[in-house]
DNA sequence: CTTCTTACA
DNA sequence: TGTAAGAA
């Protein structure tokens, strides 16, 4: 199996995750309802996170801290997800733009509330 | 004892 | 987000 298979390899339960990303249970969950994660469930029902999830969240939750909220973040991974079907990067130079981006946004210089889902997209293209 | 879901401050 | 409840 390769690095791909391992990374997405169900592993940790969410009290390992909480201490691997210092998230609390309730965020960790949280951000699976707002589809920013998706780990796998045990028989049991129990959660299963593997090391991409883990990344996923530690990003997360940095974006957090720079005062993004959780939409923004989600158009963010989709963004690298849609640029990256398999490995290349992101540049930081596209990344610092997205942020820059959301923070306008978010601060309201250019008219917040109701931006529609289209118009997001080409903002942050 | 840990995790899950649901609901409320 | 935090936390309480009751179930698993």
């Amino acid at each position: 199996m390769d690095d791909q298979e391992r990374r997405s390899m169900p592993l940790f339960s969410i009290g390992i995750v909480k201490k691997l990303t210092e998230l609390t249970a309730r965020q960790i969950r949280y951000y699976e309802e707002n589809a920013l994660v998706f780990p796998e469930r045990t028989t049991g029902n129990q959660r299963l996170y593997s090391f991409h999830d883990v990344d996923r969240l530690l990003e997360i939750k940095d974006l957090l801290e720079r005062g993004i909220n959780l939409a923004g973040i989600k158009h963010i991974l989709t963004e690298k997800e849609h640029k990256n079907p398999k490995d290349a990067r992101v540049t930081d130079k596209k990344v610092r733009k997205m942020i820059r981006n959301e923070l306008l946004f978010e601060t309201g210089k250019m008219g917040k509330s109701n931006m529609l889902q289209g118009e997001m997209s080409r903002f942050f293209h």
